[in-house]
DNA sequence: GTAATATATGAATAGATGTTCATATATAAA
DNA sequence: TTTATATATGAACATCTATTCATATATTAC
């Protein structure tokens, strides 16, 4: 029993009822993996000031319409995104309060 | 002419002005890289309610030493957690306050 | 000094990810 | 029906990432 395996031992124990739960861990990663790609975020950005249709945000960032498709798929699997089709047009908009909170805070982080 | 043209030329003249900035969006999807793995949101959760030293990560999470190390390297350079040593320990803690509020914000999105 | 413990780090590897290309589907126009 | 436009998607490819292994460094104990 030396001192330092004595902190350390009390220190396991202390944290054993506060280690995370490796499902809910597995869930936030993948939330905020979604964040994690700047095509993601700035296709976040224009639609959180109106709704657009997919060749728009392409031509906008600049990207072929492929990369957007693809990106788009992912933001509407995590239902961060919604859309409506009008005839040939697929028009996507922001479906969740919780995004402009999350990209401001993150924001405001790195801008420090 | 053609009236969906119209509709679409409207459209990219109106977000011209707020094409997200290319480095900003990089810098944001960096930060939240750093959230999106599992591994390092645990480390997080469990610094969140007191420091410890690797080890005792490492234990705690049931992982390699070196695994919870590189991880805790990529903490650092991001300026999420900061350190102290003291004798062969090295303690690691939160290092923002931001943290907690981003984490806070996940955890809430992904409850509902 | 040597041995044991705590931590860090470079290299290797397997798996994940974003873009492109080719192509399919769907709607509208002629 | 044919043509053009808008969008979606599977496959391929290059890049990135997390872990492991081997090993280096540093501190403490003996």
């Amino acid at each position: 029993m030396g001192s330092d395996r004595e902190i350390c031992n009390s220190s396991i124990d202390d944290i054993k009822f506060i280690i995370p739960v490796e499902e809910e861990m597995q869930d936030l990663s993948e939330f905020f993996k979604v964040f994690s790609d700047p095509t993601r975020l700035k296709i976040l950005f224009i639609l959180e000031k109106q709704e657009l249709c997919v060749h728009i945000i392409a031509e906008a960032l600049e990207m072929q319409q492929t990369a957007i498709s693809h990106q788009l798929k992912i933001l509407r699997q995590s239902r961060l995104v919604k859309y409506r089709k009008e005839g040939k047009h697929v028009y996507y908009s922001l479906n969740d309060n919780h995004i402009k909170e999350i990209l401001k805070t993150g924001l405001e982080h790195i801008k420090e």
